[in-house]
DNA sequence: CTAAATAAGACTTTTTTGGTCCTATTTATT
DNA sequence: AATAAATAGGACCAAAAAAGTCTTATTTAG
């Protein structure tokens, strides 16, 4: 159940951004001097988000990263999954063609199941901008329209 | 993300007993030889919810578990905590005195609070009768009274 | 007394994750 | 034109975590 490393450096990297004049570039090496991160890691990190059309790359010297999308859109699953992939809480769910080393009378495929959408559409409804406001309770017709949709997914 | 294995197990071992008449007994060794779970770890998987007064034991020749508390009572969130420890998506969380390898600079440690709570509350909010039960939608006063936890929760 | 079961610990193997290294390409600056 | 600083991307290695195994002790029905 830990947070992957990389949504981790992601996290930090979009909150530094999302800090910023929103054309400001920053820098792999700035993330990674600033909060410690591994630079390789940190690097690999941006490059996938901003092949997600989450951020934007600007190549060669003075180059770097901005945001290109709206963090109140950006679900927590999204980041998820492009960093670490689909997500499949067994084997059995979330490599494709695999059925489980446990035997054929499985008792709690359903069960399992159930578990893996509900967590799905838990973090599909979690706009990384909520985990960086400072709000504990929401306010916003757009936040009203999130309780929505999270109470049917229930 | 991925379900933890002895969870797995455990939900396993619950689904078996609940469809069984209460107090009949069930045994590590039935347990795995149905399922094909691991012996050695279905087995400690069944000490530990007996000790958390989950089951009750029975022991010496003709021993074996029952189910001694409600699974609609039963959190998925308490299940884990029984078998893998209190949740702590980063090291910084869970290692009470660990402070974490990135610099002092941390600037989300907030969000990361946050994502922490929401996912426990989340947890905290489904039974585990509820992954077991056929029904798609929630109709009984109890399930009512979770979902009004749960918008609270939110 | 024996067999079948829980109780509990130490240990080993496997898998996953995180991190590093290396090379190529792009581009602003000198 | 050369250089330095940045992204792009792949291959590889090490550390950590997870899963599984082995061993021994204890309990109890038959």
């Amino acid at each position: 159940m830990k947070l992957n490393r990389k949504v981790e450096f992601a996290l930090i990297a979009l909150r530094h951004m999302y800090s910023k004049e929103p054309e400001t570039l920053t820098t792999a090496k700035e993330i990674s001097d600033l909060y410690g991160c591994s630079f390789d890691v940190t690097a690999r990190v941006l490059r996938q988000l901003s092949q997600a059309g989450v951020l934007r790359s600007t190549q060669g010297a003075h180059g770097g990263y901005h945001l290109i999308s709206d963090l109140q859109e950006l679900s927590f699953h999204r980041l998820n999954s492009i960093l670490v992939g689909p997500l499949g809480i067994t084997k059995c769910l979330h490599e494709s063609g695999s059925s489980c080393d446990l035997k054929s009378s499985c008792n709690i495929m359903t069960p399992v199941q159930k578990l893996n959408q509900k967590l799905q559409n838990f973090y599909q409804n979690l706009p990384v901008a909520e985990l960086f406001s400072q709000a504990t309770v929401a306010t916003s017709a757009q936040s009203i329209q999130t309780i929505q949709n999270r109470v049917e997914n229930l």
